[in-house]
DNA sequence: CCGGTTTTATGATCTCGATCATATCTTCTC
DNA sequence: GAGAAGATATGATCGAGATCATAAAACCGG
């Protein structure tokens, strides 16, 4: 997270965006950075069936889509509104000249790609090899961590079982399953059909 | 890829290792940063019945392990020799040490990260809702267009069937398969056993 | 609080890639 | 150049998760 006024001298505007406007899509050049000021962004892919796969969601506070940026690639996912947001917006010239300038922001843009490869890597491998319900426990868990939270079924996945779905590379249905099967071998705790861990 | 001179002055050590011997595990916390000075490391990880995913492979020149150094958290797979391999070991706070007094190199391993993460992306979203056929000539692609090949049936793939099986998140006989499947289709060229593309 | 949308739920069936078994071809080693 | 080890090849079978169909519960805007 890149501190508000920090962004704003360096010439970010404030742009907003209704819920389901995409913000850029798969294959498209990276020209903008961009970092949530309300509301929540998701990166996606749609494969040729419109089966959706979540990278990421992205709420107040955090940035996206910087690899192309830095990388000079292009997008390798679409971004969206999941609600109504506002974003910060700043050119990709503006963006490294903020890098340039202030190497403690640099090293916070390191870091956040390195934990967000962390997690991609989890990720990769439980989708490649395990089976749907240790893929679910080990996103809610990572989420859990995350947020920092502590203790037995003291924490509140807010997530759709679609989203959860989207984001393990499973069906809605097997989800459903796999969550019921868990909560029955005493892993997770379903409330109000809410999923807590 | 950092400088060799720059990374001795910083007190790095060249350590030496044999085909199978493994630099560090899954799990363990992260000390060094380590670049490749000569043969071949994979990055992977095993599930409870044995099957392998390689997180990547990297040659000389390259880098890898950074991202929990800068995320303060576990690896997230290991590391293993391929073949006999000489690499770069340098202590956590050199590295940090020498990222911070050399701006250029921060920003060259910033730009690492980032295509990584591009990586990434591509295989998880292949990985969750793509066909055997489609994954394998995506990664392909990847890996000749990294290499900077071009024209027709002129990169040869440098893997074997279970090396791409690995990555992929397939099995050898899918691979196998699948790429013969390829060759009919005049996608891809197979010329002694090896894959042109 | 009503009608519509979204989300969760559940049974039945199907399909693609995994698995198993076995063989051949290639490369490496002594 | 014989024998072992590694890599590629190919057919047969199986099974987990996808797919299809349908329903009910929860939520939401006017």
């Amino acid at each position: 997270m890149i501190d508000e006024n920090l962004l704003l001298n360096h010439g970010a505007r404030k742009v907003v965006f209704s819920k389901g406007d995409q913000l850029f899509r798969e294959g498209e050049s990276a020209n903008n950075f961009y970092q949530v000021a309300s509301g929540e962004i998701k990166m996606n892919n749609y494969n040729e069936d419109g089966k959706e796969f979540i990278q990421g969601i992205f709420s107040i506070g955090q940035s996206f889509g910087e690899p192309p940026l830095l990388a000079n690639v292009k997008y390798p996912a679409n971004a969206e509104a999941i609600s109504d947001a506002e974003v910060f917006q700043l050119s990709k010239d503006q963006f490294l000249e903020l890098l340039s300038s202030n190497p403690k922001v640099h090293l916070k843009i390191t870091e956040t790609l390195a934990k967000r490869l962390h997690y991609k890597a989890i990720m990769v491998s439980e989708i490649s090899s395990q089976e749907p319900e240790h893929r679910i426990l080990r996103i809610i868990d990572y989420l859990k961590q995350i947020n920092k939270v502590e203790g037995k079924f003291t924490y509140r996945l807010d997530l759709t079982r679609q989203q959860l779905a989207d984001l393990t590379g499973l069906r809605v249905e097997t989800v459903i399953r796999a969550t019921k099967s868990l909560e029955k071998k005493g892993e997770v705790q379903i409330k109000k059909r809410k999923v807590f861990r």
